[in-house]
DNA sequence: ATGCCGTGGAAACCACGA
């Protein structure tokens, strides 16, 4: 089974690229970021048509999250993060789909750093680490993919010295980061390249896509009884070279078959 | 060092992204 992340950055703007990318890679779950479309306009038919059932949670102009599954209707757990009800932003949806719990997350950017924007992010990230943390307790398959907007480490950023004082990058950013990884999540790609270069984003401007000049910045990160069954992880690169594509690649992991009891 | 590009929504510019 193929699970998989995608920024896509507005995804009626992005339609052409996503059903592309739907029918070469034929992933199983995915988990959309950046829909940047109110609940009503979101591409529902169109995504059926090419074989998948979606929950999602719209939000006019910015934002957004929706979780794909192919051949099946994916069941909502929850939308939203608990602990803090004043917060409207549409960043995080939950459900199940073949048998996994899948929480998908749009992290906020958080930049400029430090200020009021920063100061979201690092309590957003606090109720993402406090639900994780109840996840954890489940015993069952659960993975957090998404686009968590954190540089985990150097060798997750083309320049580590110029991103030093960037939200993304940031000593409390990546101190979240880690503390919610050692509850017991596995950082899929990382776990099976440990030592590669590997971006998932490269800026629309800069020329940074011919130049190589990246950041991995959307993750998977697994829990210990789907960690297990891993067997694949990448990002499909090439997505990022086409016409009138996201600033971010798919990233996706492939698990082998549950264990029958 | 930088919003230089790109999207959406409202208004013919602005907010936002990383």
């Amino acid at each position: 089974m193929k699970i998989a992340t995608f920024n896509v950055n507005g995804v009626n703007g992005r339609l052409g690229v996503l059903l592309r990318w739907l029918e070469r890679a034929t992933p199983d779950v995915v988990c959309l970021q950046e829909l940047k479309a109110p609940q009503e306009k979101f591409p529902e038919q169109a995504l059926r048509e090419a074989g998948y059932g979606a929950i999602w949670q719209g939000q006019k102009s910015w934002n957004g999250v929706a979780i794909l599954a192919r051949g099946a209707d994916p069941v909502e757990v929850r939308r939203g993060l608990p602990g803090d009800p004043q917060d409207l932003h549409s960043r995080y949806i939950e459900a199940t789909v073949h048998g996994i719990t899948v929480g998908c997350l749009y992290l906020p950017n958080g930049n400029p750093a430090p200020g009021p924007k920063f100061d979201y992010k690092l309590k957003w990230f606090e109720r993402l680490t406090n639900h994780a943390a109840k996840l954890q307790k489940s015993k069952r398959p659960v993975v957090l993919a998404g686009d968590f907007n954190v540089m985990p480490t150097d060798l997750d950023v083309y320049k580590p010295e110029r991103w030093i004082d960037d939200a993304l990058f940031r000593p409390e950013t990546r101190a979240a980061f880690h503390k919610l990884v050692k509850q017991g999540w596995v950082d899929a790609l990382r776990k099976l390249h440990p030592d590669e270069r590997i971006y998932t984003f490269w800026d629309y401007f800069r020329n940074a896509w011919p130049r190589n000049a990246g950041l991995r910045i959307d993750h998977l990160l697994l829990n210990p009884v789907v960690a297990k069954r891993l067997v694949g992880a990448g990002v499909d690169r090439e997505v990022r070279g086409w016409e009138k594509t996201s600033d971010h690649a798919p990233v996706w992991i492939e698990l082998k078959a549950a264990k029958t009891l």
